[in-house]
DNA sequence: ACATATTGATAGTAATACTATTATATTTGT
DNA sequence: ACAAATATAATAGTATTACTATCAATATGT
């Protein structure tokens, strides 16, 4: 399985850049340092011309990859999401059990992410740090159905659709499977975010997580 | 209780304002005519320059109220939950059966919301739009743990809070309450924003109501 | 009537988010 | 090996944003 996905190279939506950054060095070294700049120091603050200085490179050749910021975070979301899918889909094939399936898929969404040290380029526990802190602002845009259109999102919206999948096997006659599915990936993401920064208002911790209050609320909902 | 709530001034932080926005005329139509500002526009193109033109008065009268369009924007999430916090404590007062009293707070913060014409400078409709398009930006900035620290999030807090007592009403040894409380709060603007937005991954339409499908998610979890 | 507070108008600054141009370096095709 | 093509770097420039500062005009309170 390892072999198999480090031989998967992510395809993204053309759309999402000018040139293909996994195409070059510079462009492995716009993505890999584009996740240590925005995870140090925010979206916000984050510019192509602090990135620029960091990589030893220029603001103007990193125009040439990605038309702006926002575009290069969608990037970012969209090879995450791609990664989780690939992740999902190997841990799921073969496992007959629906509810077994279940589980896992709803495991591999909500645990803490570590580095899979198959991609240099990308550091996932880096990514998904981003991914809590950020990934809401990618939808969160007056832009949001043109982009939607132009499918910046289908990723995304695939992995929660796997996800209502595996629901419907285990029970075809829950109302809300879609809600349910997306309820948990972003609600995963948040209860993340509350964990570093809220911590009055989840139960998540060092000890307690993520995985099991939302394979807790899953089950009673749908069994 | 209608008259109670309109005599109710509600009270905010303040450190949230240079100068406090319900004194003064100016001050009320920069906070009316802010909420529609970002509504239409949204908060990203949203600047005191375009809103001082709207209300025929200057950028720099604008900055005597507010430090920055952030601030201006936890202010309007703040008055927004302190206006949702009267609404649950009167709404669940009296009320005996706990499972009622949860069923109670669970609709008044997942249904869609009506301008209820008590307060003539905010059209709480319009604002209930921009808390679900825009709330989770106030929180999702680098500076969260001190503005955390400094309270500007404790109404948004005690909101939760407040649903957490009630669960535990209902069952005391549920383990999650805090996140099963915060996942509802959050998650219902999230189905929200799906609605309008990423039709495909939420089963909320006009006939599916958020309130639906979280007092079913709720019950079965801790009952 | 006079002091005080409030608002408006104007100007100015640093940073951001780009675009355009030209020079230089590197790769590659034959 | 060398010309041609391509990629990158350096520099300059623009419009907008997010403010700050100053001063004049107006309204208000006693």
């Amino acid at each position: 399985m390892q072999n198999l996905i480090s031989n998967l190279k992510i395809s993204i939506n053309e759309k999402l850049y000018v040139k293909d950054p996994e195409s070059t060095e510079l462009g492995l070294n716009i993505l890999k340092n584009s996740i240590l700049l925005i995870n140090e120091i925010g979206f916000e603050s984050f510019t192509f011309k602090k990135l620029g200085e960091r990589i030893q490179s220029n603001e103007s050749s990193i125009y040439r990859y990605f038309e702006n910021k926002h575009k290069l975070l969608i990037y970012l979301s969209t090879w995450y999401w791609s990664w989780l899918e690939y992740r999902m889909i190997f841990a799921t094939t073969n496992i007959i059990d629906p509810i077994e399936k279940l589980e896992k898929a709803i495991k591999l969404v909500t645990e803490n992410i570590l580095d899979d040290n198959e991609t240099p380029h990308i550091n996932e526990e880096v990514l998904n740090r981003i991914i809590i802190e950020e990934f809401t602002k990618t939808l969160m845009t007056k832009d949001i159905d043109n982009e939607n259109n132009e499918g910046f999102f289908v990723v995304y919206k695939r992995v929660i659709n796997k996800i209502v999948d595996f629901i419907e096997e285990v029970n075809p006659n829950y109302p809300y499977a879609k809600s349910l599915a997306s309820n948990v990936v972003q609600g995963s993401l948040h209860q993340h975010f509350l964990k570093n920064h809220l911590k009055t208002i989840t139960n998540l911790s060092e000890k307690e997580c993520a995985t099991d209050f939302f394979i807790d609320l899953v089950k009673k909902a749908i069994i």
